[in-house]
Parts: structure tokens; C-alpha cells; sequence
DNA sequence: CCCTGATTCGC
DNA sequence: GCGAATCAGG
């Protein structure tokens, strides 16, 4: 792949938007993060995170005409617009999301899945924060999921209607933020007196 | 560990 | 000019 006109302006805009390279590079197919890196500073664009100047006063003059950034594209994450039209059938907000029993011979990274806070109190918080992430969930299916997308499952495995939260884990762990917050709750009262 | 951008340097 | 390898943070 080279670098055409069509790529290249992606690329700007992309790279404008504050996109990563790695996504930059997803998008454009067919180069690296490396390869966009390294037009990004071909291109004269880069850094933007120049801040890091120390205090100390460099022999370099650093005559950087900080200014004319008529650049008024705040394109933030948009006000996030749920359609009012909402799932029919059963939204059933269910209290308790509790994912599935399929966890037996599904989920190929071989992770700890050691959810099932069935028997567990967990948090309205938590619980909130987990029906609200799975709005976002990518709805991933076995297949897609891969060593860094989270792997809770939502929804019945017998249905259709099936999926896995394929959200960025967290590092590490085998589930995204909200789901890590609910699959590793402590284990609270459990150190009941046997007494 | 994963991710980010920055740089280098052979092609 | 290109981008993999490598470097340097987070």
C-alpha cells in the first residue's frame, strides 16, 4: 500500500482527531502503526504532546508559534444519544445480569473465568455500571474475541440473542473495567465464623 | 502486560 | 520516502 492522496488525508483528519496510530493504521489497512508514525512525521504533523519541555532552558530556541489553531473541531464523544426507540421483546432489566452458565467448553484464552457472582451481593453500583456497559458492549462472538477483549457473556447461550462484551480489558484480567468490577467482587461474607 | 508516540536507519 | 526495529514513556 502507499501513501495516496485519499490516505494521507485520512490520515491527517485521523491523526487531527487525536486517533491513535494504531487506530489510524486499523482504518487505513494495509500499514502499521509504525508505517503511520512515521508519516505522521514526514508530514511535519506529530506530537502533540510537546509539554514535556523541562523547565530548563534549553540552548535550543524554541521559537514554536503556538497560535493560530483555528482548529475549533472539539469533536468529543458526542452527547451519547440512545435511541429512544428501545429494544422490544424483553429488555428485562434484570437486576441481576448474571452471565451465563456457558462458561464450560467456550472462551478460548483459557482465562480464570471465574465470574458468577450469583451467590455474590453485588453492588447496585456495579450493577448499574455493568447494564450500562453492555449498551457499548461490541457484541462480540466467540470467535472474535481475542486475549484483550473482555469476555463476559451476555445474554442466554442457548439464544440468539448471545454475545460477549469484547470490550478492552483490562490489562491483565479477562473483562473490560465494568466487568472485572463484577466478576472479581470480593468475596466478601464469606468468612463467616465456622465456629 | 498492553499501549502510545519518537527515532533510527537500511532499503 | 518508507517503515520495521527499537527506544522511551504511561
Amino acid at each position: 500500500m502507499s501513501w495516496t492522496d485519499e490516505r494521507v488525508e485520512l490520515l491527517k483528519k485521523m491523526w487531527g482527531e487525536g486517533q491513535s496510530a494504531s487506530q489510524i493504521a486499523k482504518e487505513l489497512g494495509g500499514v502499521t502503526r509504525n508505517a503511520v508514525i512515521g508519516k505522521v512525521h514526514r508530514l511535519g504533523l506529530s506530537n502533540r504532546t510537546a509539554a514535556a519541555n523541562s523547565s530548563a532552558a534549553s540552548p535550543q530556541t524554541e521559537a514554536k508559534a503556538a497560535a493560530p489553531k483555528p482548529k475549533a473541531e472539539p469533536k468529543p464523544k458526542p452527547a451519547p444519544k440512545p435511541e429512544p426507540v428501545k429494544a422490544e421483546a424483553a429488555p428485562a432489566p434484570e437486576p441481576r445480569p448474571v452471565p451465563t452458565p456457558a462458561r464450560k467448553a467456550i472462551i478460548p484464552a483459557g482465562q480464570p473465568l471465574p465470574p458468577q457472582p450469583s451467590a455474590n451481593e453485588i453492588s447496585a453500583e456495579a450493577l448499574a455500571k455493568v447494564s450500562e456497559i453492555e449498551k457499548k458492549a461490541k457484541k462480540l462472538t466467540l470467535m472474535d474475541l481475542t486475549e484483550r477483549t473482555c469476555k463476559w457473556p451476555v445474554g442466554d447461550p442457548a439464544t440468539p440473542d448471545f454475545w460477549f462484551c469484547g470490550l478492552p480489558v483490562q490489562q491483565g484480567k479477562p473483562y473490560c473495567e465494568a466487568h472485572v468490577g463484577v466478576a472479581f467482587q470480593p468475596v466478601n461474607n464469606k468468612r463467616d465464623r465456622r465456629r
